[in-house]
DNA sequence: AGAAAAAATGAATCATAATTCATTCAATGA
DNA sequence: TCATTGAATGAATTATGATTCATTTTTTCT
């Protein structure tokens, strides 16, 4: 007949499970999905391989896991922002903004999230979070069009081009090197103003000398 | 002591290594890096695998020289038109434009350059590329901001924003999501437009999307 | 033609990393 | 306490795919 879980137990169980997403979490965080490896989830959690199995499927499903749960905190606190206060320039530029700098602080996380390719399995995954993602930001955009913010456009490319712009110029090689952006609020503003402009949105006449009317 | 090569034997050899390139090429245009082993290149070319190796020290550096190819290739028209005539807006425009439509067209492989992953050699070698890639629209911003015809500021970012852009709104049309694709042109046009105000440039009046000069 | 050199072959080997499972260890309940 | 179930271990297995190399075939030269 079957046990019972006691109470202390069924924490510890629930514990384990957790640290293994931390694990993976702060794996994927330090060096992408690449050198996330099974092995070294486990001896990083302080578990065996074989308990890792205990808990997830798969690799894959575990990936999965870590890959939305980051998603799912990033666009809760893009939402909050889109569905704050201010006009749509204004929250545009400060989830841009927002992003840039949680990402500068884990760079590798948001590139895994972002663009790294992995297995099938994580990579049909991301597809959804990406939408999601995208979606964020199309709410924004639409409420800009209709407010007569931002010039009637096609929302979607646009929201894609946001999203792909500021990934790029965090992540990407193009982008001002590690050594030359002594200055984070600096890159994080001229990220989100590039954003802005994107939109077609009339930049807040501040520094930039020359804004344009659209 | 050593054999001299025939000039037709010579031939044959160079015949051999292009028909690896092209081999290689035309699997990772068909199903990406993912798909073209060793041995379905060496089977597509009609060769042995081990022949591979005679003409190429490893997996690694037989792709890095597909990519670099292609985006020679590629980074060779796109800085024609940087170097063009017309104005700062219409070359950025117009170098955006023609990027795409060849990225439609052969979807896995442009694909396979913005975004698959592969082993760090050829990784590496992406992020080379990349650069040499940003490094265009950088001369065509640089030129813009001179004249005048965009505000003043941060070139890298700006840079990083549109490769990103363009890139990241290709990737759902061309990526393995790919989804039906309504209109070409119509997808074309709007991408080189968000490009285009990214920089902070007045959108030219009404014929953006036609305004193709490749 | 025939010996030496070079090219080509592809099965065998090596490398990497995920997954399994026989075994050990710990918690439960009589 | 002790028999039983469930949890945990990690070495062994499996899977995939790149790379090697002993052998065969072709080319070159006398």
């Amino acid at each position: 007949m079957a046990y019972k879980r006691s109470a202390m137990m069924e924490e510890r169980l629930a514990g384990n499970r957790e640290r293994i997403l931390e694990a993976a979490r702060k794996l994927v965080a330090a060096g992408g999905f690449r050198e996330a490896r099974v092995a070294a989830v486990a001896a990083e959690a302080g578990v065996s391989t074989g308990m890792i199995y205990r808990y997830f499927p798969s690799k894959g499903d575990l990936f999965v896991e870590v890959l939305s749960a980051a998603v799912e905190n990033e666009v809760g606190i893009l939402r909050e922002i889109a569905r704050g206060k201010g006009s749509a320039t204004e929250k545009l530029a400060a989830a841009v903004a927002s992003f840039a700098r949680r990402a500068l602080r884990g760079p590798h996380l948001a590139y895994a999230f972002i663009a790294e390719p992995t297995d099938v399995e994580v990579e049909a995954a991301r597809i959804g979070d990406r939408r999601k993602f995208g979606n964020v930001f199309k709410e924004i955009l639409k409420a800009g069009v209709e407010a007569g913010e931002f010039p009637a456009q096609n929302i979607d490319v646009t929201a894609a081009c946001i999203v792909g712009a500021f990934t790029e110029a965090l992540i990407g090689p193009i982008g001002p090197t590690r050594r030359a952006r002594q200055n984070e609020a600096e890159l994080v503003a001229a990220i989100a103003l590039s954003c802005v402009r994107c939109v077609g949105a009339a930049p807040p006449a501040k520094r930039t000398a020359r804004s344009r009317k659209i």
